[in-house]
Formats: C-alpha cells, sequence, structure tokens
DNA sequence: TCTAAGATGGGT
DNA sequence: CCCATCTTAGAA
C-alpha cells in the first residue's frame, strides 16, 4: 500500500519556515529499506531547529564539522551520536546555507514491527520507536545515512492520504541549556497518539 | 591535548 | 533516582 503513496519532493524540504515544516510532517511516514527489508512507521512527533534564531540549535551562529550537513539544502539526512549511544535523525530543511533541522522524535510502527523488534532485541519491554533515539534503532537509522538525501531508495518520506492527524504543540525536550529558547512551543504531536515519548518535564501547556 | 556535557533511554 | 558510553566543542 504504502508504494502508490506519493514520495515528498525536495520543493517541501527546501521550504524557509521550519517550524511550519515541523508541524507538517506529523502524520506522514518515514520509509526505510535497509537490510533489503521494508520498515515503515507513522510520524507522530517532532521538533522543529532554527540555525539562525534559536539557540536550541546545533548549528546556532557557529558552522562545525558535526553541523556542517544541515547547512545542505533542504531534504538532506543529519544524524548525529546522542550520549555516545543514540543516534538521532533530522531532516534538514531551507536553502543551501541556512542550517534548519527537523528532529523526529517518535513513530508509530506500520509496517516491519518485527524487523523492528529484531534490532531493538537488547530491551523487552520497551517501546518500539516512542524517542529520537529508540525510533533511530528500529528503522535501522545509524550515523551512516549522515549527509545523504530523501530521494534515494533507501530512506524518505511519503505523504498519507489518509491523514487525519489532531496536531498539538509544546515546548521542546531536553533544551534546558537553550535559555529562554527552552520555552519555545517548537515540538509538534499527535495529541491521540500512543507512540509519542514519554516527556519527563512538565508541559508548558495542559493539554488533557 | 584535556575535559565537561549532551536534542536519551532503560533499569532500580 | 542512576548511569552507560563516546563524540564534540571549546578551553588550555
Amino acid at each position: 500500500m504504502i508504494d502508490s503513496f506519493e514520495k515528498l519532493s525536495e520543493d517541501f524540504f527546501l521550504r524557509s519556515n521550519v517550524v511550519q515544516i515541523a508541524r507538517e510532517l506529523v502524520g506522514k511516514f518515514l520509509v526505510t529499506g535497509f537490510e533489503n527489508t521494508l520498515t515503515v512507521g507513522k510520524i507522530v512527533e517532532t521538533e522543529a531547529y532554527d540555525g539562525r534564531r534559536d539557540k536550541a540549535c546545533h548549528a546556532y551562529h557557529k558552522k562545525t564539522p558535526r553541523t556542517e550537513v544541515m547547512y545542505k539544502s533542504g531534504g538532506h539526512v543529519y544524524v548525529y551520536l546522542c550520549y555516545g549511544i543514540h543516534h538521532l535523525f533530522n531532516i534538514v530543511t531551507n536553502e543551501e546555507g541556512k542550517a534548519d533541522a527537523v528532529l523526529i522524535r517518535a513513530l508509530e510502527p506500520i509496517e516491519g514491527l518485527e524487523k523492528m523488534k529484531e534490532r531493538r532485541r537488547l530491551s523487552k519491554k520497551a517501546k518500539v520507536s516512542s524517542g529520537p533515539g529508540t525510533l533511530s534503532q528500529a528503522m535501522g537509522i545509524n550515523i551512516s545515512s549522515n549527509g545523504d538525501t530523501l530521494f534515494g531508495p533507501k530512506i524518505y518520506i511519503v505523504n498519507n492520504p489518509s491523514d487525519h492527524v489532531e496536531t498539538i504543540s509544546d515546548r521542546r525536550i531536553g533544551v534546558d541549556y537553550a535559555e529562554e529558547d527552552a520555552l519555545l512551543p517548537w515540538r509538534f504531536f499527535d495529541k491521540k497518539s500512543k507512540y509519542i515519548s514519554k516527556p519527563k518535564q512538565k508541559p508548558l501547556i495542559r493539554w488533557s
């Protein structure tokens, strides 16, 4: 079924409003084909990072070896190792030279669940893909995808035609170092999804 | 060279 | 609450 859905084109990611793009990505499907196995997850949680006005962004006011791919054009993949353990998957947006990105934080497994569980075999009770580190592991994404694009066969995004997601926003997770920018409501998630990550912090907004 | 800290997650 | 684990950025 997924094969008939429209793959997102470069224009989607070249747009300049990373916050809007992060919101629109909720409900779409992330597809990978590593190890000759199709795995599909519905995106249920994202965060926006703006390289020019956002202290939480790795590329805020500086270019380093790590953040170099964030300066590529929209549609490139930015993966980095967090806490020495987790590979966090980001999508670069905006035109070349403007280092914006969307962090994918949680997926609802749609296809290839057995493969996802196999990749996450270390933990038995844990959720398969509800968190930025776990979803990368489930989908087979690691540092070797850093700098690739979403327009090849191994990793891409497709539209979800039957997408009835109710998306709401709140503060981002784990960015306290960003001072006042830590309060920006740039985290987006599907209100009804059971697959969003569990926030350790208290939410800004009461969304009962 | 040296070192503190990190866009986390799982276990106690 | 605790800590695994290692790259990176910035300081010395």
